[in-house]
This record gives C-alpha cells, structure tokens and sequence, in this order.
DNA sequence: CAGTGGTCTAGACCACTGG
DNA sequence: CAGTGGTCTAGACCACTGC
C-alpha cells in the first residue's frame, strides 16, 4: 500500500510506521477508521466472501490485515453485532448471522399467539397456494425498485398455528435474482422462507419496513383463512432489503388477530 | 474504601492502588465493572439525581467518583446512550433523555400518515374526552401490578391530525404516582402526555410493550373516531414502564388506518 | 493447551461546543 | 481557550471453547 492515507479523526501512531490499507479512493468522504473498516467486512459479507453461519476471520486477523488496532476491528464488529449482522460467540469466534438459527426464527415474524410465546403452537404449517411468473405492477416496480413490467415471482402462501389458518401473504420478488424458484422448492423446504433465500439464492435478508393497517377481509382471503366475510385483518406490508440496502421482496401479509396479536416493543 | 472489592473480569491495574469503590454487599451477584457502573448511574437517574434534559457529570468526572477508568464509564454510558435513557452531545456533555424533546416526539407514537413525514401534518389536536378516579378491575390491576379495586385515573382523548379525528386512547393511570391529575392540566399542556409526566409529577417512561390487533369499530368508538360502524380499527395495547421496569400506564389505542400506517423497521 | 472474544487500563490526540 | 465526548493505540489479563 503506497497511497496517501485517508484523513481521519484521532490518529496519532498509526501511520508511523506503515499507514492503515484504506486510502481516498476506496473511502472518497471522511470518516472514523472503524466505520471503514465495518464497510470493508461488509463488503465482504456482500461478496460472500463468507456466508452466513460460516465463521469470519478473528479480531486479531483481521487487525493485522487491514493494518489497525484490535480495539479499532473489535469497535467495527460491535457495530455489526448491533445491526444483527454478525453473532459473537466467546470462545469460538464470531459468526456471519442466519435466519436457519433457532435464535433468528421469529426476528421477522412478529404475530405471537395471545397464551404462551413463539413457538409454543408447534412448527408453522406452511402451505403454498401459488408460485407463478408474473409482470410487476407499477405499484410492485416501485417497491422493488424495478421497471413496471419487469418479470418478477408471485407467491401466494398461508401459514397455520395449531391447525388453524391465521397468516394470508402475497409475495413478490424480483425474478433475476431468484432463477428457478418453484412451488415445489418452496413447499419442500422444511425452516423460515429466508433460510431457504440464503441457501438456494444466496439471497439474505438484514432489514424490513413493515406498515401495517387494519383491513376487512375481502376478495377471498375471508375463505383462505376461514373468517368472516368482512371481519377484521390485520394488514402487514413489508418491504425487506438485503446487505445492498437494495429492496428484494415485496409482501402483503393478512393477519388474524382473534388469538394471535403482533407484538412491539417500544424503546 | 477498606473492604474487599467484589470478584470481576479482566482487572489487571485497577486494585494496585485504590480498590473500586463497589463491593460485593453493593452488587451481590458477579458482573463486569462497566455493568455495575451502567447502575449505578441508572440508580441516580431512578433516584432523580438528574432529572430529564438535565446533564450528568463528565465521563472524567465519574470515572474519579466510581475509581475507574474513564474507558469503563464509557462503555457503561454507551449502553445507557443504546438504550435511550441519556443522550451523548460532542464537545457539550451527556444529557438525560426527555420526552420534550422534539427528535423524541414520535418515539411512541408509531402512526405516520401514507403521505409525508411523522409530523408534517401539523401539530396533532389531543382533546381530553374524560379524566375520572375509578378503581381498577381485575384486567388493568394485572397490567399495572395492582390489587383489583385499587385507585386508578382513567383517561379518554382523541387525537386529530390535519382535522381529522384519528386516534381514541383508554390511559388508566395507578393514583398514587398521579396525585393531582387533571383533565384541565392533561387539556392545557402542549406536547406530548408523556413530557408532562416527567414535569409535572416525576415519572419518566422508559419503555413500552404494544400488542396490536384489528377490530371493529364497536361501543361507541365508531362515533368518537367519525367511522361507519363496524369499521375495521387498529386496537394497540400499551403497557408502558419507568426506569425501575415497573409499569406506570396501561393504554388502549384505536387507530384509524385509512390515510395512516402503523410502520415499525425490523432488524 | 492455544486461540477466541470480553474486560480493563493508560495515554495520546481529534472534533466540537461555549464562554 | 478549557472542557467535553469521540477515536485510536498498546498491553495486560480474564472467561470460555475445543482439541
């Protein structure tokens, strides 16, 4: 490395010797050493360079690699820890994060039965109702940040807790990035959509904005999920992002909320 | 300080000279120094030692106090900044978090409308519809951590944006931290419910816990809200907690969701 | 036992704020 | 200008994991 380093705030003895590998033009605008060095893993984590559940190099590794403190590697992972990237685990090393984890199970999922926690029903029974190729809407070009009439995925599933129909969602996802997606693929695996996403399409989810109304269950998801013409659903769009911040699936989902409620905590 | 300090991690230079001032009668249980100072100073911000908006001593100046390195004080205040119960200004200080705040303005308030920002309607019109001493039934004793029949206020407002009735909220409020309370003083305060708490008697919500479900507009509420009967409503339950994680509100909201949305990030 | 993340310290310097 | 939080380094030792 024999470029110029970068400005940056409270340097002092790093560029004694050899100066950190970043330069101005890796990391054009200002910013702290460990908020660099978070975007270099981050590009990694972007490239695949590791996948998720695989172990990433340690601290100490990666301090001698992009030639800084272990202090300043330990404050850039923190932060990736903090953003529910990456797990640390004392001992053994730290860990690209999955949704395939037990832990990760209902980080998405927020509709949780009235009497007792997540999961207490038993394992979902998820049930594909339709798997097509379509062309997106404006409405869905925009949210994925596709052209109208882009070919995308439409997916149409219903979960059920404890027998019993309780979750409508509509799926849209753009069709490049997700190649051979099919019903089948979809009903056989066994786990969260988005393990499924990170395995087979090396697709991984990191965020979602949800909005969420109260709507009358019309237009046959009243039959779908065995309630009243009319009565009250829960409506849950979300539209998640993968590391790019880049928009990869839009969902409409319907909720009943006669034993189930979706749950948030507030701080 | 004569007595033993309690056993912790990593302590290397700290007990050469003078032993930290905690001692194991203080903090029975084993945790890392930086824990124990997170509560430390949490007791002082329980014990209204700085009260909201106020600043707290300098990093430099609690690390002398506590006979710690500054770094550890850090980190205790860092957790303290994550959970947003103090807020770090450069160059100014560390502050107590406040509800008066503006940038804390729709901390709780999670409806935004479809179009614009949170706020760019204009202030919201709150109208206090009832503020009565009551006592509580079995329900809101069990949210509360009271005994049915103990003294409770309920309250009743509205909540109109751009002149529309939107929200309806049933508060019920424990007596005894509330004495005084109003519906005149609840009418005549500007801002939000939550930074007259904190002014006018001392409680700083921390917290809080929402379970959200779809209804129907029922009981009168499809009058109050300007609805067709039977009109589908956002039901939000809120149990709302202080510093000591003791719950100090049980609230009942029903949302209008037709120009606004319930938006919540995941991650 | 070696290697990992976790804690703690000490000291230096930077960026920002207000008087 | 002094004082604050913010960044970075270096080194020590602890707690935990797996071989």
């Amino acid at each position: 490395m024999s470029t110029t380093t970068i400005p940056r705030a409270g340097d002092s003895a790093a560029d004694s010797a050899q100066g950190p590998i970043l330069t101005a033009a890796m990391t054009p605008s200002f910013s702290p050493l460990y908020q660099q060095i978070k975007g270099l893993i981050l590009n990694g984590l972007r490239l695949g360079e590791w996948k998720p559940g695989e172990l990433i190099p340690s601290e100490t590794d990666l301090a001698r690699r992009f030639h800084v403190s272990q202090g300043t590697v330990r404050k850039a992972i923190d932060e990736l820890a903090a953003d529910n990237l990456v797990v640390r685990r004392q001992g053994r090393g730290t860990f690209v994060a999955t949704h395939a984890e037990q832990q990760m199970q209902f980080r998405f999922l927020r509709l949780v039965p009235d009497h007792g926690s997540p999961g207490s029903e038993g394992p979902a029974r998820r049930e594909i109702i339709e798997c097509r190729r379509t062309r997106a809407s404006a409405e869905v070009a925009r949210a994925l940040a596709l052209r109208s009439g882009d070919a995308v995925w439409q997916v149409r599933r219903v979960l059920s807790f404890a027998g019993t129909p309780t979750i409508l969602e509509d799926i849209w996802l753009p069709a490049a990035p997700f190649k051979g997606l099919t019903a089948e693929r979809l009903a056989n695996y066994q786990g969260p959509m988005y393990a499924l996403f990170e395995t087979e399409f090396n697709v991984r989810m990191v965020r979602a904005e949800e909005k969420i109304r109260a709507e009358s269950a019309v237009d046959g998801r009243d039959v779908l999920l065995n309630t009243k013409h009319g009565a009250p659903l829960l409506s849950v769009e979300r539209i998640a992002y993968t590391y790019k911040d880049q928009a990869m699936e839009l969902r409409r989902g319907y909720y009943r909320t006669d034993t189930h409620h979706y749950r948030n905590n507030l701080s």
